[in-house]
DNA sequence: GTCGCTGCAAAGTCTTTGCAGAGAG
DNA sequence: CTCTCTGCAAAGACTTTGCAGCGAC
């Protein structure tokens, strides 16, 4: 590859971390720590697919089928995390939004509108790049997001 | 300024050239030209805004009470702008789509997550950087797309 | 005239909320 | 024990669809 900065992320801190982080989250909003609460999040942690509520559910009604989790709180679940920014949210095409925990590096997203596939990647240029607009603009940055559409390698 | 190549967007066509192109698209597909879709064209551009569908139906109640235009022909009439790509939609946090007529030029967004406001910019070198990165990864890019959230200048 | 379009209302999706019992701290 | 969570079902919000009459061509 060139000079190109592009590198495919890498998970930067493992479950255990995570999992304190979100303990701690929990005692200082005065929440509790519940069996669903961590299968969600580890459900999260263990895919490397951004899902939809739906999607989770499914996986989780599949890989605990003894805890009868309902959608709701799977919504009720996503929204707390993402309020607390440990996962991130994508409105891609048509309806219903993706989740993606948000501890891995950040990155943007290339998607195949053949195949859907989501492929991950991350350019310094273009993030330094966004920073410095975000000054000249007057803007205090807190987030961004940047997708490519195309049609992919495999669909080519 | 500086050397930043930001610029705000313009409109590159005027009404009639556009009103021109929707009316080849529909005869070039069987579809009738009817009162609803020119004054739905007409109020997408005439508007500054990014409007969500009930915006939009709203606008025309007001300003068209007279057609008593149904909010299912709103929908479906950006439908219909959408899969021609004479108008382009964007899912921002909560839910519901914005639709913004594709005939200005191509502009990414700056939304400010206290007030809401959007504002538009284009910078060439991230342009760029897109189609080298798409290239490199074997991808032929189509579209894309890039929001910058954070908190205005007036909101600080 | 023909055939697509429209408004209306009903039906679908997706998401949120109310509630009573279950469970964490 | 207390107070939050959960599953369920009902309610909401947003979007699509079926239909009979209307209107563009």
């Amino acid at each position: 590859m060139s000079n190109v900065a592009t590198n495919f992320t890498q998970r930067t801190i493992n479950y255990d971390q995570l999992l304190g982080d979100f303990k701690v989250l929990l005692k200082k909003n005065n929440l509790k720590f519940t069996i669903q609460r961590e299968v969600i999040l580890e459900t999260l942690y263990n895919s490397d697919e951004h899902l939809a509520p739906e999607s989770l559910h499914h996986l989780l009604q599949d890989k605990f089928p003894e805890l009868k989790i309902g959608i709701a709180t799977v919504y009720r679940t996503l929204s707390l995390l993402e309020d607390s920014d440990m996962v991130t949210s994508l409105s891609f095409g048509a309806q219903g939004k993706k989740y993606e925990l948000g501890a891995k590096n950040h990155h943007d997203h290339l998607i195949c509108t053949s195949c859907g596939t989501i492929t991950e990647f991350v350019d310094e240029e273009i993030e330094e790049r966004q920073h410095n607009i975000a000054d000249e603009l007057g803007f205090t940055m807190q987030d961004h997001s940047m997708q490519i559409y195309g049609i992919c390698k495999n669909c080519k």
